[in-house]
DNA sequence: TCTCGAAGTGAAACGTGTTCCTATTATGCT
DNA sequence: AGCATAATAGGAACACGTTTCACTTCGAGA
């Protein structure tokens, strides 16, 4: 292998390396999804992904950072997933409400693998500020297309309107995980916000 | 002392347990200052305190009830200090704007205890349900009566547009914590969102 | 005052995230 | 092929939240 000293971040080197990373998210997303944040353990995720516990932790400083990661990916695949299809709903609201709505849905139909996750989220502290930024752009991309579906590029009272939405969304999803708020309640809250927002 | 078997909730018996339990929470914000969530360590706190470990988890079932409780504590004084004072501002935004500012300013001038409390609370599972309901209840209370200061109660659609606005500073705090936005920036989203809800 | 149950003490022990260390294996270079 | 170096395996060790337990102290009622 040459000289990569930093594996952080995207660069990695061989595409064994590639693999084991994704077998780390895989077992990653299979643990939290039986059974949450707390069956996330580092020594079953390492052992799930056939990997020494040091090895793990070579690729993901902390569990946190894993958790974060695994989100990221997870918010990418939406966002392709997303991006391949018009977004039904004739003003921004509904359109708003309708990605929220889909996303929120997915989330909900995993309770334990949500709870994980954002939990983790929440939970970061300064250490992890990189890939939740990364989770961050994503959230605002998702929001500001599903406004405003063909412009290039997004304006700046519009990356702000959809700051505003994603805080409202990452609270209501953390009133859910903790069991604050039900489902139906959780949309309810949503939608009102958004058309509070966006009207 | 009586047969006082849940000293969970606020009635405790004795003034000897009050204090104890002021004590308690007293030590845990004198460590949060210091240290931050990190060095909130149980074992500190209790000797703090002056009190056995065992004793500790007794009045607070973990390390994050502690907290959440602590926070609670912090938002009564914080009400109780903004009921005596008219709040400035000619129109609901500008109240609301006012009593965000001040309660940010305070957290923002120990950053250490609101990474603490903050983190806390968002790291909350459903177990601490209860303790952070009272949180959020302190916290809609404030928004509220800032918003129509001579409303006897509020209006489901005030509450709503609260908790909103509640949401957003959350979101906005732990974004300040974590590093991800300087004070500065914090506030003007701040104030950016309460005029985009309460127009 | 005596007695009894609740509350508190002190310390050991356990679980899991994290760190560390040594031996072994894979990889790129000459 | 042989070497140098990075990556991985395997596992012990440590830190801190949490649990447990045997013992002591406190306080209210007989």
């Amino acid at each position: 292998m040459s000289g990569t000293h930093a594996l952080s971040g995207e660069a990695l080197g061989s595409s064994a390396q590639r693999r084991r990373r994704e077998r780390i998210l895989d077992a990653t997303i299979a643990l939290a999804s039986a059974g949450g944040f707390d069956a996330v353990q580092m020594r079953a995720v390492a052992e799930h992904a056939d990997v020494a516990l040091g090895t793990l932790y070579r690729y993901f400083p902390s569990k946190i950072h894993l958790l974060v990661t695994t989100l990221a990916r997870e918010f990418e695949r939406e966002e392709a997933l997303l991006a391949e299809r018009t977004i039904p709903g004739d003003t921004p609201a509904d359109r708003v409400i309708s990605v929220l709505r889909r996303t929120t849905r997915g989330l909900q139909g995993d309770p334990h693998l949500t709870e994980a996750l954002t939990r983790a989220f929440m939970f970061a502290d300064k250490s992890v500020a990189q890939e939740i930024r990364v989770v961050g752009r994503l959230l605002n991309r998702m929001l500001t297309h599903a406004m405003r579906p063909d412009a290039r590029e997004a304006g700046d009272e519009d990356v702000a309107i959809a700051r505003v939405i994603g805080d409202v969304w990452l609270s209501a999803l953390v009133a859910w995980v903790t069991g604050r708020s039900t489902a139906e309640e959780t949309a309810a809250h949503m939608e009102r916000a958004v058309r509070l927002i966006l009207r």
